[in-house]
DNA sequence: CCCATAGTTCAGAACTTCGGAACTAATGGC
DNA sequence: GCCATTAGTTCCGAAGTTCTGAACTATGGG
């Protein structure tokens, strides 16, 4: 098991933000991991709605999100400890996660 | 040759908006419309920095914008005018344009 | 009518994503 | 220590997406 990857805050891209936050899953795992603070275990997040994602789509989701720069993973124990990089990417990318997050906010909204 | 396609302002989903912008060129092809206000012209466009972008994949890339929501074309004669739907997606989206296209530009600025 | 210019469509190759099965890693009970 | 359990990762084939050259369509001018 190769060690997990986390880039430099000043190696985040914002297309590999764009593009990890431009699946809708992956969206809501980063809005619930962001709104929580900390979420432990990747098997917390293992569905999405009604729907059931398998533990390989969702370690890969996981993957791509760190990698994006998203979100700082650490083993705990058996399980994972997941937290969000808002905070530091938000000094890089001023309002981009606020405003992709309003924008999935608005999506899911009835009165939208 | 079928008629171009303008979503509603109402069905632009944000995740069609993440991905389209997610490639840089795409990105920097809206840029320069949405810069611009208005581009005659995909040809206008065929390149970004160094790189040549074949006419094929330009006419692919401006259908992920129009379908996205982010531009509108129309004919004008042989040519195309494209005119970016910035203004309108500000307002069911407040500041996520802006906010993508500012994250795009501190990439591309040396001081970052 | 023919030519030139501007974009679109098609088709196949290259790449990416999804998800089940097999695997690894840490922990607790005995 | 050994086994069982729980939590994630890796592998790999199937399905889907993207890229791009070549052929095509559309418009306008002479």
């Amino acid at each position: 098991m190769r060690p997990l990857l986390h880039p430099a805050i000043e190696d985040v891209r914002p297309e590999a933000i764009l593009h990890a936050l431009a699946d809708p899953v992956r969206a809501a795992i980063f809005a619930r991991i962001a709104t929580a603070g900390c979420v432990e275990a990747c098997s917390a997040l293992s569905s999405v709605g009604d729907r059931v994602i398998p533990k390989s789509s969702l370690s890969s989701h996981f993957k791509v999100l760190r990698e994006a720069g998203l979100i700082r993973s650490e083993r705990r124990g058996v399980e994972m400890r997941n937290e969000s990089r808002c905070a530091e990417v938000d000094v890089r990318f001023p309002g981009l996660i606020a405003a992709i997050m309003s924008a999935y906010a608005v999506r899911t909204d009835p009165a939208a």
